[in-house]
DNA sequence: GTCTATATAATGATAGAC
DNA sequence: GTCTATCATTATATAGAC
């Protein structure tokens, strides 16, 4: 509140409405928290609210951009493609990646709680959702194949493969909110070991290594 | 709309009540729908649904409990405890039993969008949730114990009994509504297909009938 | 850009007649 | 039990002054 000295002390009132929404909708769930609401945490008045945004909605599709945007930036290459998961990830690697995953949905819980429910109601946010998913999910596949061809994982047929992808797609999007209903709660590794015990036993004992595989355990 | 003979043409009232309110939340979710819309559903006053209903969440929570009710009617050994899950079922029945389930998933299927939203924005829907969530936890778990005793299951530890348990759960629970978003769909086996991925490998080959587990493929 | 004021509509909920 | 009538409250959204 000291320094607002840019051409545009405008546009911080926008991300002021964003951060203060995100805030309540994490701790009230979407239904509960009112355009209103927003505004007087934000610290305007209701009718500057709508002068950033439309409803309430387009400040939710907005909240999902920001998480998508990160979530991207989380998995991408870094480079030209913000989509594609890079093919050389490690089954390591990407349980890790899934364990900075998870600092991320918790800082967007009310997604994890509403989102279904959203999608449901706001046809906009479903075909933004849709096209996002359809992305990661032709992504995550695309490894999985790289992974079956290095013999990194079982060899599979494609229609499991695409089960074992969307099965993983569920759980990482899901977990948090079921471990919040249980009350106290375990570090992020909670939802990593719930992705792991589904990934783990498609995972060749050897990784790749060799041509001969034999049962573990 | 012929019949209604019994002392209680009373209770019909209520009962139309929650037939209508599921309907609506099925459609539009239970945010969008209200108690006005629900009862002009159901053909009564407004006034007429505080007689039968103290809120909106009551209905919500007794349509829950209908849920409830008909999900361990499907699984109970139909003896004294309905909750405990039968201890001799092959993975076969269980799958079985899941598909079953599919159609009562289906048929509540508000609870797969809304649900986790709902929890968090009502205690007493909460805790009835924990209360029962425990008690098929850990009948699930049970029964995964016994498999792995008989050898049907891999020797896995107990944290990994554990973490498959809850991650069918999350499966089951979620699955309806992720392939909602996707338009079009395949039958109820997609949510079977979805849990069988997470759980086939944990399967031996032989399924408890040697005592020597080769690798298959 | 931001505020104040306000319009409109819907919501949850109650009181009392029938 | 059920309805009609009604209420206080809240929500979304806009108009216009500053």
């Amino acid at each position: 509140m000291l320094r607002t000295p840019t051409t545009d002390g405008a546009r911080r009132t926008r991300d002021r409405v964003l951060s203060s929404a995100l805030e309540l909708f994490n701790e009230g769930g979407t239904a509960a928290v009112s355009t209103n609401h927003v505004a007087a945490q934000a610290g305007i008045s209701p009718g500057n609210l709508y002068y950033w945004f439309g409803d309430k909605d387009e400040i939710i599709r907005e909240l999902y951009a920001q998480f998508v945007a990160a979530y991207e930036r989380l998995w991408g290459t870094g480079g030209s493609d913000p989509d594609k998961v890079p093919l050389d990830l490690t089954p390591d690697e990407v349980l890790a990646r899934l364990a900075e995953g998870a600092a991320l949905t918790r800082r967007y819980a009310f997604l994890s709680r509403d989102l279904l429910g959203l999608l449901h109601a706001d046809p906009a946010l479903a075909a933004e959702y849709r096209a996002v998913r359809e992305r990661r999910i032709a992504g995550f596949t695309a490894l999985a194949h790289a992974w079956r061809t290095r013999g990194v994982i079982r060899r599979v047929d494609d229609q499991t493969v695409a089960d074992l992808v969307r099965a993983l797609w569920i759980v990482a999007e899901s977990w948090l909110a079921f471990a919040e209903i249980d009350g106290v709660h375990s570090g992020s590794d909670h939802g990593t070991r719930l992705l792991r015990v589904v990934l783990e036993p498609y995972l060749t004992p050897d990784g790749g290594n060799a041509d001969l595989a034999v049962d573990r355990r």
